[in-house]
DNA sequence: AGACCTTCTGCACACGTGTGCAGTTGCTTT
DNA sequence: AAAGCAACTGCACACGTGTGCAGAAGGTCT
């Protein structure tokens, strides 16, 4: 049994109140007293209970945050730029992963409210919106990321996709590919809409027709699925000269399966992913990519949250707030001018 | 505020203890009166208090734990076994990151502490023991993962490093090469040796000498250390013909740093990697590795854990109970026979 | 009809912490 | 010396939940 601030009180001789007072640092309690219960405590090792704590103050110095799942590198260094954030408040981390899973996604909202946790960051793409609106409807302050339904949430964070696929289809056009393709995720709907949406947006005001079997999908973003893509794309009587692929981990998949089928990236194919994951930088050729700022997007996301639990932002249902945050480009070196003879 | 039982006895015209021994399936409520409050429970979106209920009952449910960094794919493979087995039984994860920084390792360990953690699962190399023992001493159960000092704790689960390492020694040695390095990481300690001493184990049972040139430590295993790695090997005199990698990591990048240099791997220099991430499938070439489980490494710390806190075991100083998972060989196409000129 | 048992429910306290209010102490002032 | 004041401390209750014990209600048996 952890000590309390009664065994502190019963060896100092004072009340428990006065014990309590004292670690809190309330200027009530003569200086004496204080510095003197503080030493006990310390010698005794003590450690308040953040349940009888949170009991009474109704707050738990602990905020949620929602994952698909925690073996994404994109996520975790996300979950960095939070865990610094709260860190530095004071606060702690109660992380859940919903691995796509409605279930699991039902444990975890449960999870939080009993946990009573001050506020949840969700930053997960496939988080389904009704129950995130369960969090908000029981008084819980949200933030979402990147979140495919954020109009339904007043405080979002989101990276500019539609900008970013535009900057990456610009590279492409200024190096003379016409014949530019995307290879998109399902699962990740809106997101993968705006990447695409960019990609046409800047096609179209450069006068360049796509062509409608240039845009493909697959389902998820395993690099496994970049294979059935390239098989894909080679059947076509047309080939395209350029790839744009949904994020890194599916163009490291398209890559890969580009070598095995000794294709040359870039003099045959030029690849591009998004989001720049630290792997990104170590492929065969190394990868032109859209470096999203990942880290001050998770860092961003945890301020704002803070800021709403602090009451300097009001959490109103008519306010409505959101940053968007813009990433650059990074060229690497799997783009490069398309063949003469193509 | 969240509505309590106090609520629902009021509205269902009980006592809040009746309300609380219905909604705890108790046999001393009458059928009917716990089918009516839990309906009304269940209407009113009634959550309970984890902090009331783990101040009451003296746990929370929750375990703890403590891993070097969230953005490193190795432990994020750990974290999805523990993940697994812990939502299973109804347990939560709070998991905290040191960052290898002395002072998150503390208030890491106030946390937990404050928080009356169920228990504690520490898969961080690098965490310092006396800050593990301040655990142990305050009654915390602890389960130690692939731990260095994993003596000074009653229950580890850990990866056999030496047999591992002696597999893929064996292997380069069967495939012909005899001047064989390894690249090792001075900051994980242990880890390191083990898999330093398991090259050496095997090459003194093969009878073959390894020149100390050979071994060589960086600070760290981000995969930007290659080149350094590589910058060193090639100024020897006598270049080794194979590098044995202390990670994935730090292969993935060393071969990066060869690709750059024109070396070819396999043909001038065969390399191998240890722990089978994810991307060390899709290097070029693919890397041959160890594949170490690290799902079921972290699936089973869980379960020993679990069972611990279920009085399954007794946790007593004097019983000590560990697992050793060996892994096994993957080979891909970073290694081959040696160029016969060399 | 009274005694007894069974079945159900409420009272009251506990867990560890925080806080308004009243009370105590010791000192200064008149 | 009495009154007043400042400085400090303790009492008692609250937060939401769980539980031993007593008590109430309803039924059965002698």
């Amino acid at each position: 049994m952890a000590i309390t601030i009664k065994d502190i009180a019963r060896i100092t001789g004072v009340s428990h109140s006065t014990v309590s007072r004292a670690l809190g640092g309330n200027s009530l309690i003569s200086e004496a007293t204080t510095t003197r219960i503080r030493k006990v405590a310390r010698e005794m090792g003590y450690q308040p209970s953040a349940a009888a704590r949170s009991l009474k103050t109704n707050q738990t110095k602990v905020i949620g945050v929602i994952v698909n799942s925690i073996d994404d590198p994109f996520f975790s260094e996300i979950l960095f730029g939070i865990e610094d954030a709260a860190q530095q408040a004071g606060y702690s981390l109660f992380i859940a992963a919903s691995q796509y899973d409605p279930i699991r996604e039902q444990n975890i909202v449960q999870t939080m409210m009993e946990q009573r946790t001050d506020g949840v960051i969700i930053c997960s793409s496939s988080f389904s919106a009704d129950k995130g609106r369960q969090l908000l409807a029981n008084g819980f302050p949200v933030v979402v990321v990147n979140y495919k339904a954020n109009e339904n949430f007043n405080y979002s964070i989101y990276h500019d996709d539609v900008d970013g696929s535009q900057q990456l289809t610009e590279h492409l056009l200024a190096l003379g590919h016409t014949k530019i393709a995307y290879l998109g995720n399902s699962k990740s709907g809106r997101t993968s809409l705006d990447r695409l949406n960019g990609f046409k947006k800047e096609m179209c005001k450069a006068g360049v027709k796509i062509n409608p079997a240039y845009i493909y999908e697959v389902e998820g973003s395993e690099p496994e699925l970049g294979k059935e893509s390239l098989h894909y794309f080679m059947n076509l009587s047309d080939r395209p000269t350029a790839i744009m692929c949904f994020n890194d981990m599916l163009a490291i998949g398209f890559l890969h399966a580009c070598r095995q089928a000794c294709l040359r990236v870039p003099e045959d194919l030029s690849v591009t992913g998004f989001d720049n994951i630290t792997f990104s930088a170590y492929t065969s050729p190394p990868l032109t990519t859209l470096d999203q700022p990942k880290y001050s997007i998770g860092n961003e996301s945890a301020q704002l949250l803070l800021a709403l639990l602090g009451n300097k932002i009001e959490n109103q249902n008519n306010t409505h707030k959101e940053k968007v945050l813009k990433g650059s480009l990074l060229v690497r070196s799997s783009t490069s001018v398309p063949l003469p003879n193509e």
